[in-house]
DNA sequence: AACATTTAATAGGGATCGCTATTTTAATGG
DNA sequence: CCATTAAAATAGCGATCCCTATTAAATGTT
């Protein structure tokens, strides 16, 4: 009774999820300007009209393909961020899980929305402003959760939240750089640590 | 006498330093593969065969622009960073130059090094490998300095000055990443502060 | 079997990509 | 004035860019 309510017509050949898939690892690897719908559509094993009935364009592929991926990190990382733990221990797991996401043995290094479409041409503007906007939102559910720990007397209230959250965003989208220039987990775990002795209140010795 | 000794033949009407000068602005604004050689050509008033015979392909113009660029920058940082101060000073003031160079007002936003290249097409790993050696580059600089602070005894000598290097060699591509998102200089220099809370043997309150 | 519906495949259009063979122009040297 | 030198301008090459009009194929329905 779970079929999939077979529609009529002719099947698809791809999946849309596994097509997504495929498009966000070629964007994460190459980059939007460094992508071309051709790759996409070999990669995908499909013909170009496939790929524009599937997901309208290429723009609008990527789009969908760093919403896709994105939502896939995101429940865990909130999970972790939003946990019961104090926010200094909480944020360094947060740091931790995008330090692994950086770094995974079988994807492209880096992160594919921290350090993406940073430059760009003057068409591919509308798609610098997504990825900015990923940037943005990333670093302002960083703030909130500090702004929360003022309120619960973890940070002193007159920490500036805003600028702690770009630094670590800063730490997070230098993460990425690097681990694009190939540096290894456990030195982006190092830098976080250091960046951790940054945080309001501590004696490092 | 000091006349250029004006040789035979047909005067060049672009100056090579101003052709470099403009090609820098471009590929720092719009990043290697988002500057097409039609709008480099057009931006320096010279027509395709003209630029290929002065810089020999897009390539070797986009290298000879990052060492023009690069090597105008060098001097003073080297300087700053290099000077009698106590390397902790230096340090800032070394990372308040990069942040002014990421905003300066008739300028591209951000560093034309720090966030380059960082996803590409294959055909343009060259191009990668060159822009993610002169980010080595300039992390191998800020160890050095720091292990002569360890020699000198400015710092412990059981400091990681690798870590410690690439931990600001993030916040300074995490800042270009930001200012390419439209951060100001003072955000910047707030960050930057911040990052300095991290020296050793600094006590945060 | 014939039809309706939905997708896939073929083939290619117009624009731009990086680059260059050829010709023209502008200077100096004799 | 002519020859020589060197750079600029014209014109366009083959490849690739993103995208689409059209046709063919594969299913469920009748």
């Amino acid at each position: 009774m779970d079929q999939p309510a077979r529609k009529r017509g002719r099947p698809r050949l791809l999946d849309r999820d596994v097509g997504l898939d495929i498009a966000a690892r070629l964007f994460w690897e190459r980059g939007y300007e460094g992508t071309s719908t051709a790759d996409l559509t070999k990669a995908m094993g499909i013909n170009p009209p496939t790929l524009y009935s599937m997901f309208g364009s290429k723009e609008e592929l990527y789009r969908q393909a760093l919403d896709f991926s994105v939502s896939r990190e995101n429940g865990r990382r909130s999970e972790i961020l939003q946990s019961s733990l104090p926010v200094y221990e909480a944020l360094r797991l947060y740091l931790y899980d995008i330090a692994d996401g950086d770094t995974q043995p079988d994807k492209p290094p880096g992160c594919m929305v921290s350090t993406a479409v940073l430059q760009h041409a003057e068409e591919n503007a509308s798609v610098a402003r997504m990825t900015a906007g990923l940037r943005e939102a990333s670093i302002q559910t960083l703030k909130a959760r500090f702004d929360r720990a003022v309120e619960e007397d973890e940070l002193p209230s007159a920490t500036d939240t805003d600028t702690l959250a770009r630094f670590y965003g800063a730490i997070i989208q230098g993460m990425s750089a690097q681990a694009c220039d190939g540096a290894c987990n456990a030195l982006l775990k190092r830098m976080i640590d250091l960046a951790l002795a940054a945080w309001p209140g501590k004696i490092i010795t």
